[in-house]
DNA sequence: TATTGTTATACTCTATAACTATA
DNA sequence: TATAGTTATAGAGTATAACAATA
């Protein structure tokens, strides 16, 4: 290259476009999709995304999470767990109850009434996710929720080798 | 439905399932990849994903972008855009020009330092990003490329019916 | 009147690091 | 010493609304 100049253009002809328009792409959808649930979420609920996701992590183990899988499953530190489960505690749509032989440790769970507010909003969840892919037939679907899980899981592998 | 809980067990037999496992899947990936590239810009670049995305677009127009432009194209308000381009003025990245017939508006383009800067930082995020997706090969990046083009196209005529 | 952009403000989300209590 | 969780703090990122200048 005799200029300092990268344009968009020189770098769709490199060798490594196709990963970078595919990124993009990614990133666009995900974008596009994460601002209407969370507009939603917000103008129906006077909710946000990660107490919605926190909830439904609870709603799924009904026997509760410790706060250190709460915050490994919603990939944050332990400090914005403490912040939104106490949110939730006040509201009372979870309680924190204690750990048979570790006293340091919770489990937090969902309480009746944050069960009951929680399968409300996945209904209406459930409603705008589908209106997101009604573009794509259910092949369509399952390829990419297939080609997906490739790269779920080959970031998982980077992510475990830089632990080590 | 006899009780009142929704497990996740309920809802993966439900109709629209494989919709919710798909977003929760796209979300995880797009986080997981996202997060990897904001620590690297942080940690190598000092800077931060709204800031290389704004020298991105304008990378891309050598001629400049108008902050209406910017505005849209990385899809923040514009006071966001106001804030950021401060910045990347200050550091003598990025300049304003008048524009020609409308002294109310600028076009924001990237300095020759602004621009050096930026090849600099987009091999490496290049890098990263081929990375991210090492686990696909070719026709597996184009099908996802396409299925996500399905994808994007369905949210951009949802928005635009409820622009209407 | 409508549009471009800025300012001021507030809130959510996040990471980091120091801390307490328990193992 | 190590681990579970909390607290305090700072900063990123964002939206909203009021504003000035120009169209």
């Amino acid at each position: 290259m005799t200029t300092p100049s990268l344009d968009l253009e020189a770098r769709a002809h490199s060798e490594h476009a196709q990963e970078l328009r595919l990124w993009l792409r990614l990133l666009t959808c995900s974008q596009l999709i994460e601002k209407r649930v969370r507009a939603c979420l917000r103008e129906q609920f006077d909710t946000t995304l990660p107490r919605f996701d926190l909830m439904a992590q609870l709603e799924r183990h009904p026997e509760g999470l410790k706060m250190k899988e709460l915050s490994h499953r919603l990939m944050v530190t332990g400090g914005n767990v403490t912040g939104i489960t106490d949110q939730l505690v006040t509201e009372g749509l979870v309680e924190r109850m204690g750990v048979d032989g570790d006293r340091r440790a919770f489990r937090v769970r969902l309480t009746d009434r944050g069960r009951a507010s929680f399968v409300d909003m996945a209904q209406q969840h459930e409603q705008w996710i589908v209106e997101a892919f009604e573009g794509l037939n259910a092949r369509d679907l399952d390829s990419l929720h297939k080609l997906l899980g490739k790269v779920k899981q080959h970031q998982l592998e980077l992510n475990r080798k830089l632990d080590e």
